[in-house]
DNA sequence: CTTGACACGTAACAGTTGTTACATGTAACG
DNA sequence: CGTTACATGTAACAACTGTTACGTGTCAAG
């Protein structure tokens, strides 16, 4: 907690931790608050609503993210599809991950229903991980149509097994799974 | 609504339809009762408490999906890989069935974090699905263990497409990204 | 010293939550 | 008719929700 911050600043990243903690299905203000060694009224007072804190906090969350996966990237700077998956796969499957996957998880439940700040943060998160993948995809040579298609395939693959993963416990059949999916894909190009 | 139904089961069956359309992010008894002609009281009464209406709801749910899958098996007897995917997307992207996708969405999202209850129910679905593909995988010749891992990734992965689907509303690039994924298990055997 | 902006505590508001106490109906069985 | 089991309506309970009215500090600028 640098000492320039702003109360506000602390605040939002204080709730940004909670909300990664422990979601957002049952999220109340005072025991956010009293978490956060505040009050109810500060966070209306510093945000305006329960609604705004949400969508400034889930911001704030997305920030990080990025920022964990720009340093990710960095540690996985392969070039084969086989190195690539294993990049997201390695992403995906870090305890140290498993907040924001259940969160996002969350998030995408919640925003499919309804509520458009959910919905628009579920849509970036994904394309934010399908940009991503294409790019390297393209980098590797590919064209930018397959480049596209393989890296949604890629994303979608990816986060489906790591649904399966969470939801049966069964990581060794999703390791398994995976491994059939990268020695499909590294068959096509003869790799 | 048949007539020897006691009032419990037409309770339960009203519930299962209002979760179904509703989800269960702000259920509530008093709405759901309203909306179904009854009243908390009675909810109460009949089921013991919210939490085990719930339950019950759910597992009506899973109950009418399972029959769907049937039905929709049988109109779908093909035996390639492409026609079991193209079978497994067609369901997932119907739009008749897109209410439990997304209450199962929300299960899912739910059950990871806690709720022992909607973890297990999490879990029966994935295996309901694996299990069934499996199956069909090995009456097409496949080994055991491959069928096993072949089907968890086409479960995953169609999972994964369909909420990328659902998400994004990129339903082209969902398409594209399952045709390539055929594409790739195909070219693997020969097609 | 005064003014004013920012930050915060206390307390309350009206509304909703799941649940329950109490009374009443209805219908089958002795 | 009387009893008994099931079903239901009316109110209320305490707890919690997001939000707000009101008062009080602090601290820099005039």
């Amino acid at each position: 907690m640098p000492k320039g911050w702003t109360p506000r600043e602390a605040l939002l990243s204080a709730a940004a931790d909670y909300l990664l903690e422990n979601g957002l299905a049952d999220l109340s203000l005072r025991p956010l608050a009293s978490a956060t060694g505040t009050s109810a009224r500060m966070l209306v007072y510093h945000f305006g609503s329960k609604e705004r804190l949400i969508a400034d906090a889930m911001a704030e969350v997305r920030a990080r993210q990025q920022k964990l996966t720009e340093k990710w990237g960095r540690r996985h700077p392969g070039s084969t599809f086989a190195d690539l998956m294993e990049f997201v796969w390695s992403w995906v499957s870090a305890p140290e991950h498993e907040p924001y996957l259940r969160l996002f998880q969350e998030v995408l439940g919640r925003g499919i229903r309804k509520a458009p700040y959910f919905a628009e943060f579920s849509r970036a998160t994904f394309e934010d991980w399908v940009l991503k993948i294409q790019r390297r995809l393209e980098r590797e040579g590919r064209p930018a149509a397959a480049a596209r298609a393989l890296a949604i395939l890629t994303v979608s693959t990816v986060r489906g097994l790591a649904l399966y993963s969470l939801a049966t416990k069964d990581k060794r059949g999703a390791r398994e799974a995976l491994r059939v999916f990268v020695a499909l894909a590294e068959s096509r190009r003869g790799g």
